[in-house]
DNA sequence: AGTGGTTATGAAAACGTTTTCACGTTGATT
DNA sequence: AATCAACGTGAAAACGTTTTCATAACCACT
């Protein structure tokens, strides 16, 4: 009852030809007499020869699997893009190993080495924080990264994206233009690059093309949870904001929620942007306005870069923005 | 610049020692000299050495990769049970091969045997109907499989749950005992056994214990998305219905925005519960009362069981139930 | 009939580990 | 001093493929 595997070389016995013509039938090797093919489809097929992949990536050096690191699979935002990641890959015959980071600098660096050991032929990463190991550890990893909706302030690494900055902007001044005076900034922590560079920036520009002063007590800085936006409430009020535009979705259904559990009417008493456009912004009411962005193609078209990158195909831009939107729904008038 | 690689040898041979010794360093054997290790332990710091997974799992027949076939990382339900996954596979050294299956038996069989081409150490399923073929795919496999969130109505695989029958009876009886004549029952394909025997058999149970009749014009099959449950209010309405159990959090959210958005008071002209107690139960408004079940423990504990059944170890339930509760939220009274 | 170029095949060497055996050493026990 | 067990180590055989290289067979052409 212990495992019997059949192996290429029991096939070559039994269909009386070599190791080396059963891997060429088994990869598709024009080289191999039709007559031949058949005999050694027959046996394949009579003692159910499976191919080992471990022996394969072994002798080819390639594993047809990619990593991916991703903060946290049950973020709404996160698994949209790993859903699109692994439909192309899926259809470029590349399996996916995910595993989550927390975000935590420590366990991204130990996860990527144990990837690399592995020996994927390719990494999709996502994060919103590039630590100096981590980067340390990407320069000497001899294997293709991508970062998926993760942006590299110094453009060193391929990485697709929209452009954040201008997506705010557009978003801020579109709530500026109806009247707020004082619009929050709420985002997970200014240490990341995205929202400290990014994010921030388009804020800040919004305010100064319509001649108002930044006031950093409208900025609001906090982890990516429902619950975090939710406690906002008073801060939000002590400050005097009218509106606010949220980096995160679910922080953004918190933060709506909060202030009207405290009585004050979204959108009438105060306006709300999101950023992510998952389908949460559809489930809560009001729906929430928000940047629009692809998620689903942000995944796939890094997977989509990964594998030209694995290929040592020839890419055209190694940075790709795809374009995002304002959608307006009912947390905005 | 290609990827020069160190080896187990290049280590043998710096620290002048055999190829054995080097492995019985890097994997902790005990029956090492400890000058000697400290040797070998130096020249792998120094020449940067990396164990090569797959050359590993060739030479011990062992990946440390266990797959994971999910019906779509989207649905918060089944990110969180790949959540509880992931965290106690990392635990224990093992990594995941995520793979979504749409819940199409053909793609299901086709990913497992990409999984056992691949040598994985074990498989956990999630998906809510086995067809047959996939039964039989699950029979020749020397591996072993776990269901998690996901039954075996004959009982043969391992797998965790929750009580279904008892937990669907009992949110109907809550709703029954407070004056509903007409609860709905909506849940995804009545072909998929954890609907047509678990769930409607649960039901039916608490209106045979409360005197009442089944009635199928109050049985709603259609599929887990938000938009279909928007879309069904006119003919809940139609059929007189004034409470429903839904099976899903996401098209629990859709029936009641579809039945507030017709200008009906949720709870006060119609009562939810919902069955899965995601996070989702507490963005919405008004809140959804739910059957509770530990989501992530449910992907913990089949990873959990899984790490055993891969270590021949002894187990004394292979299909172990998990405690289920009734949450009472506000879309009911 | 001789030449040259495909085309089809096999032998054997990688690939980078783990694991099995056998063999010396060592130290304790009689 | 002889015996034994435990310990520490190395040689070499797996593990199941791919890939390189050589060669045989075939097929036109001159």
């Amino acid at each position: 009852m212990d495992k019997q595997t059949v192996t290429i070389y029991d096939v070559a016995r039994e269909a009386d030809v070599s190791m080396a013509t059963v891997s060429r039938v088994v990869n598709g090797n024009p080289n191999v007499k039709p007559a031949t093919r058949k005999k050694v489809l027959d046996v394949i097929e009579r003692l159910d020869y499976r191919p080992n992949a471990v022996a394969r990536g072994l002798a080819s050096k390639k594993t047809t699997t990619v990593g991916v690191i991703i903060p946290d699979v049950t973020n709404i935002y996160f698994s949209a893009l790993a859903r699109g990641i692994d439909d192309i890959a899926m259809m470029y015959k590349y399996n996916i190993i995910l595993t989550n980071s927390d975000e935590n600098g420590r366990k991204e660096v130990q996860v990527l080495n144990t990837l690399m050991a592995k020996q994927v032929d390719g990494i999709v990463f996502m994060g919103n924080d590039i630590s100096e190991e981590l980067r340390k550890e990407f320069d000497r990893a001899k294997t293709p990264i991508v970062l998926a909706g993760c942006v590299d302030p110094t453009g060193q690494m391929p990485s697709v994206n929209i452009d954040y900055v201008a997506a705010v902007e557009e978003a801020v001044k579109n709530l500026i233009d109806r009247g707020n005076q004082k619009v929050a900034f709420i985002s997970g922590s200014l240490d990341q690059p995205i929202n400290r560079e990014y994010r921030l920036k388009g804020y800040k520009q919004a305010l100064k093309k319509a001649g108002l002063r930044y006031d950093e007590k409208l900025v609001f800085e906090t982890d990516y949870s429902y619950k975090a936006g939710q406690l906002l409430q008073p801060a939000l009020q002590a400050a005097g904001a009218t509106a606010a535009i949220v980096g995160d979705d679910e922080l953004a259904a918190g933060v709506m929620n909060g202030v009207s559990d405290a009585g004050l009417n979204v959108p009438d008493d105060f306006e709300i942007i999101t950023s992510n456009d998952t389908k949460l912004t559809e489930m809560v009411r009001p729906k929430m306005s928000s940047i629009t962005q692809p998620l689903y193609d942000i995944g796939a078209v890094s997977m989509r870069l990964l594998t030209k990158l694995m290929n040592s195909e020839p890419v055209d831009e190694r940075t790709v923005l795809l374009p995002y939107g304002l959608m307006k729904r009912d947390s905005t008038n």
